[in-house]
DNA sequence: GTATCTGCAAATGCTTTGCACACCC
DNA sequence: GGGTGTGCAAAGCATTTGCAGATAC
C-alpha cells in the first residue's frame, strides 16, 4: 500500500468544498464514509463499508452508502476496483495513482506503480490519435503465499 | 483488430474435442455461437449474440447464450472485455494475445499489443514474488473521431 | 421553508438456475 | 434409454430508484 498523500482532515475540507460547488448540504454519512475508507488499509465492499458504519450509526442503508458511493467516485475521492465478479470494490484516492496485482486464489491485493508502463501507455494512445483518459490495468496471479501453500 | 490465427474449421475441430473430453454431446449453438464470434469483427453482447442467432432460429433463449458462453470462455474458446457497466462483451480467442483501448464517448474499441509492456508485467509480479497467471489492460480515451466532433 | 438526505421497499438489469421436454450417442 | 441440451419462467445478486419523512441551511 502506497503511502496517503493527505491527512484525513484535509480530504474532509476539500469534500466540504466540493459539496458546496455542486450545491449540497453537508451529511454525517459522507464524511462517515471517507473516514472508513481512509482508515482502513484495503479495498472494502460497499457492504463492507456499510458495516462499519453500522457499527455507529445501526440504521445506515445500503442505498445511501451506494449513493454516496457514487457521489464520492464522481469527485474523484475514491475509486473502484473489480478484482473479481462478486462486485465492485473501493479505496480513498488520496494516494498516488497505482496499478493492482490480484492473487486469484486468496483475492489478496498489492499495489504498483510503474512509471515505463505509463509512459508507454500514453505513446500507444498518441499513436492511435487517441486522447488517454485514463487506463486500468490488473495483474492476475498467484502470489507468493498461495505458491508457497500449494507447495506443501 | 488482429489476423485471425485459425479457420473457423479448425477452431469447429478443437471444439468438438474439447466437448468429447468434457463427456458432453454436440450441439448446433455451441457451434453458430463461435461462428458468429468468428465473423464478426467486433466484441459482442450477450444479447447481441443472441439476435444474431435467433435471424436462423427463432426459439433460441438467451439463457442457451449464457451457459454457452461461459462454457465457451472456460474453455478458452473465447475470451471477455468488459468495456462499461452494461455488461461482458465476447470475442473468439483465436486471436494473438491484446488489449484494448476504449473510446469513453462513443464506445469504440480497439485493440493492441506492447511486448515492451508485457515483458515489464512479468518482472513487475516476478518482483512481488507472484506468478503472473494473466493480465488485462485498458486504456480508456476519446478517440479521433470523438476529438474531431467535439472540435467542430 | 425549501431543497437535499436518508431509510425502506420496490424496481432494475445482467446473469444463473430449476424444470420439463427435446435431442444426441 | 440414459444423459445432455434447450427454452421458458423464476430466482439471484449487485445496484438503482421512488417515495415519504428527517435534516441541513
Amino acid at each position: 500500500m502506497q503511502n496517503r498523500l493527505e491527512t484525513l482532515e484535509s480530504i474532509l475540507e476539500r469534500l466540504r468544498v466540493s459539496i458546496k460547488k455542486n450545491g449540497l448540504k453537508n451529511s454525517k454519512q459522507r464524511e462517515e464514509i471517507i473516514s472508513v475508507l481512509y482508515k482502513n488499509r484495503t479495498h472494502l465492499s460497499p457492504e463492507e463499508i456499510a458495516n462499519e458504519i453500522k457499527v455507529k450509526d445501526k440504521n445506515t442503508s445500503i442505498s445511501s452508502i451506494y449513493r454516496i458511493l457514487n457521489f464520492l467516485e464522481k469527485e474523484k475521492f475514491i475509486t473502484t476496483l473489480e478484482t473479481d465478479k462478486s462486485g465492485k470494490r473501493y479505496e480513498i484516492a488520496a494516494k498516488e495513482h497505482h496499478d493492482h496485482i490480484i492473487c486469484l486464489e486468496c483475492g489478496d491485493i498489492q499495489e504498483f506503480v510503474d512509471t515505463a508502463i505509463e509512459e508507454q501507455q500514453i505513446k500507444i494512445a498518441t499513436n492511435s490519435g487517441c486522447k488517454l483518459i485514463s487506463h486500468d490495468m490488473r495483474l492476475f496471479v498467484v502470489c507468493a503465499k498461495c505458491q508457497e501453500r500449494n507447495r506443501v
